[in-house]
DNA sequence: AGGCCGCGTGTAAACGTTTACGTGACGCGA
DNA sequence: TCGCGTCACGTAAACGTTTACACGCGGCCT
């Protein structure tokens, strides 16, 4: 594959290197390097002259070892599969950009052992720890990443720094305005059994419910987050006795599945049968008809993590106290898959129709609502 | 926030710690650890238990500085926004992963001095480096990672170790699907001008169409990737006096905004005008009506990539040599977006009906063939 | 003029590993 | 019994930084 031209690579210059062609000491050098005051002006530009010419950057392994420190922290996440993970990473690099601290990424754990293996990998690597484990139970999270100071997102922990979003009082919000819009038979597709933020969603669904229609029967149909999954649920739906009057599924990629079955069995969404769903990911604007959901505050969440995590950093403690940050509130986003309002125009643009909290607008992402591409913040680059 | 139990946090334990505590030297310790065999079984016993009461763990940057070798590799992409990018870290860390090497991932570089900086802000933390950067010429990328091996992925680099997808041969393969379709005129919507992707895939299109279709006259739109983009493309083509036969969007985002455009604006697709994407977004299937599109091996470029890096490392070479791996080839999906086959039926499970290369079958991606829930390969764990 | 201070620069210890090399004990054949 | 090889283990150098401290020099004050 590749022309065999061996060329041994030269090892990079030292800061010894740069002292002896500079003639002056290392400990000169590393002032310069660092910014330091006490260097004279033309000793400082001699050395920055060779620093240039040698190309030297110093070494991070070593600068690491000396000062204790590495300048990057951890995430961990269960998966990246869908576009709720993008967006968390994409709040979570931000910010980490913003204080120059460098990112390690590691996804893909199912269970708290391997979870376990992936701490361990990245001891001594990073100064703290983001966490994203909602499949893991508290006691599962006990004692998981004892001494490196870490944050967890949405996960059922008591006793560390944690950041959630408020998944149980969102599913109560779009159920409230579900049976506000009449809808008297609410179906709810769920998520993963063992998911935290799944059997919030599904507690908010069902007290809502109790105390809102207390004649109600709470129906649920499991599934997994996945379109597919959501796809199997809306054909069960489609083909049962009794057809609800609204479907609210526990994310986005799932109600969309459920659009898709829908119309695949010749059901229109309002007209049949309405349809929720939850974390308004940048698509659920554009499918059709666009998605009724709770919009959550992902880049924020990411945002968030990494600022509790510089604090807890900043204050040279076991992190060890419970942070009393309140939940982020997810935000209603009525669009046409539950009906649209008499007075809003049904058929324009995708625009959202702000719920509650019309000022937590969050600059970071997309817009949807605004179609030009000139008013775009900056152009996406890649497909 | 947060309560002030200001617990200073205990330094961790040290090679030294546990050969004072084992009664041995720091070498017995480090041959344990390292598992290297000359060392009695009892020595061993008694180490092994030390480390474990101490709960040491190896630090990273001394193993780093002395070993010269830092088991991590580096990802450097332009954004993180979209479909593409979580499947394509998906590929990225689950080969990683496979080779024990953790993943340093930094986005949102805009220009070449952007790059240059993160690549700098990475020197002596990763082995070698896997850059996404459609956005930059062949003069940026010239000399930008100069002391570091690196693997471009879908770069218009020459002379680098590189893997792309084949765009341009993608985007003849749709026009050339479109045109065996009966559609004569056939509108492009084209991503960012300095994007190197959209620029093959245009250039695919124009030549398809020149080759296939001499009297056509090419009309391209100018997108940016983005769904607003699309959607804006879509209302202009809809409002314009020559509406075309079909249209081909440089990547599914903008396809879907299309496809919601056209509704919007009371046209039916394909009906009155087919659409096609490219990429094969996991969503694209679950869209009203599912999107016709070519399936890039996603996944498999994040792996290809990483295989290759680690070839080029495992050489000790400067990989300055040209690989001449070829272009990874998407696969045309069709599905109901351009038109359906007399013979398939068409309201039914969004199954893909696959074009040439029926092999090609990525086991990694969640099918989305596939509705029900136990058939898939693992449950996802977050919405 | 002598002592002191401030400043620029150098020396060397320290960070926590890995590993080449040395050392002593032990077994075995001559 | 002596010599040699093997084996477990220890000693210390090395990796490339940062930084406390030492040092020498010049200028200011008394």
């Amino acid at each position: 594959m590749t022309k065999p031209r061996s060329t041994t690579r030269p090892r990079s210059a030292t800061i010894t290197d740069v002292a002896r062609a500079a003639r002056v000491s290392v400990a000169s050098v590393s002032r310069v390097v660092n910014g330091h005051a006490n260097v004279l002006p033309r000793t400082r530009a001699r050395i920055a002259k060779v620093i240039e010419q040698l190309r030297y950057v110093p070494n991070t392994a070593a600068r690491s070892l000396i000062r204790q420190q590495t300048q990057s922290i951890g995430v961990l996440l269960p998966d990246l599969y869908g576009g709720f993970f993008s967006e968390l990473i994409r709040g979570i690099d931000g910010a980490a950009r913003a204080h120059k601290l460098q990112l390690l990424l590691s996804s893909s754990h199912g269970d708290a052992r391997e979870m376990a293996a992936a701490i361990r990998a990245m001891h001594g690597r990073v100064e703290g720890l983001l966490v994203l484990a909602p499949q893991l139970t508290a006691r599962d999270l006990d004692g998981l990443a004892a001494d490196v100071p870490t944050v967890f997102m949405n996960s059922p922990v008591t006793d560390r720094p944690a950041l959630a979003i408020d998944s149980y009082g969102g599913a109560r919000a779009m159920v409230r305005h579900l049976i506000g819009r009449g809808h008297r038979t609410i179906t709810h597709i769920s998520g993963p059994t063992d998911n935290f933020d799944a059997h919030e969603r599904e507690r908010g669904y069902r007290d809502e419910l109790a105390s809102a229609l207390p004649r109600a029967r709470p129906v649920v149909l499991r599934g997994d987050f996945t379109e597919a999954s959501g796809y199997a649920a809306g054909r069960e739906i489609a083909r049962g006795a009794r057809r609800p009057a609204a479907v609210f599924a526990a994310n986005d990629g799932m109600a969309i599945g459920c659009l898709a079955a829908f119309d695949s069995c010749g059901l229109a969404v309002p007209r049949d049968l309405a349809v929720a769903g939850f974390d308004d990911i940048p698509l659920a604007a554009y499918v059709r008809p666009p998605l009724t959901t709770m919009r959550v505050p992902i880049v924020e969440l990411g945002r968030g993590a990494v600022s509790q995590l510089l604090a807890a950093l900043a204050a040279h403690t076991t992190p060890t106290t419970r942070t009393l940050t309140p939940p982020l509130a997810p935000t209603l986003v009525v669009r046409e898959s539950c009906g649209i309002d008499n007075a809003v125009s049904p058929k324009h643009a995708p625009v959202s129709v702000e719920g509650h909290d019309a000022g937590g607008h969050d600059d970071s992402r997309p817009q949807h609502g605004i179609s030009r591409p000139h008013h775009r913040k900056r152009p996406r680059r890649k497909p």
